[in-house]
DNA sequence: ATAAACCTGTGTCATGAACACAGGTCAAGT
DNA sequence: ACTTGACCTGTGTTCATGACACAGGTTTAT
């Protein structure tokens, strides 16, 4: 099986498989005439392993620990709990973060509305941007 | 003015004040006894209008159209509209994928905890991870 | 045999800064 | 004058996660 194959296969772009392959989460074989690597079955498992924990918001990071915690045997379990709950935290911070920037444009983009197009100055680049900028700073403030 | 000072009375990092002046968006002179770059009233104005714009969503790269619309003596203001329209889609979109990566990891913490540790075997690397999937493949298809 | 179509691995690029580092500068102390 | 140490500087590299470019190899059709 080739990186094309198994990429189509399980859904994903030959890319993504040349990817985890070289960051040494696939170890597919070196057919010896033509220097294609050879992909199998425990490349097919690891990848859709791969692909289950990338869904659950694990960084390519935590699944090199988990994948050699299980290499040696060991229950990636309780280090898996711990991970999730880091990564929880950071997709609620960037929740957050998604959050209060579509609040900042779609106010900014009803303001502009009611304004006019201007030509810079030496004082302004962009008075929709610097003007709306001083508002927000003045709502921010309670003034 | 030297890159601290700005940066300390803009309220950034040197090194975002680096990044813009590399970028070519602050042109300070440069001191020619110590080749220390020399920032000023000009680039004071331009670096809080990138911040401005920033908060609003815009990349970096937007800013550069933006200002080079402006340096050219034209309104950038047609362009601004059209440019945060497009990040506001991307902001939508950035939102959505973490509500419902959000979802999944609470949903799978929640499973997760009627469930005990186990140690890899030859079919399974981590039996929460991959359980998991399968079931939310279950829910999704409606099965 | 040849041509076109397709596939491969390797190297580079993207975002928006943060970090590492070797060397320069400057004030305090002697 | 000199040295020490603290601080500052610019430049180069790194981060994450693949996507993209590209030169060359392979397969298929003629």
């Amino acid at each position: 099986m080739r990186v094309n194959q198994i990429a189509n296969e399980i859904g994903v772009t030959a890319d993504t498989v040349r990817f985890y392959t070289r960051v040494g989460y696939l170890n597919p074989s070196k057919n010896p005439t033509n220097g294609y690597k050879e992909y199998g079955d425990k490349e097919r498992r690891l990848l859709r392993f791969i692909l289950s924990a990338r869904q659950l918001g694990f960084s390519v990071e935590d699944i090199g620990q988990i994948l050699s915690t299980a290499e040696r045997g060991r229950s990636p379990c309780p280090l898996v709990r711990v991970l999730i709950q880091q990564r929880l935290i950071e997709t609620q911070k960037s929740f957050q973060d998604s959050v209060q920037l579509r609040e900042r444009m779609t106010s900014a983009i009803e303001t502009w509305n009611q304004k006019p197009d201007r030509a810079p100055t030496g004082e302004m680049i962009c008075h929709l941007i610097e003007e709306f900028d001083h508002t927000a700073a003045a709502v921010y403030i309670g003034a």
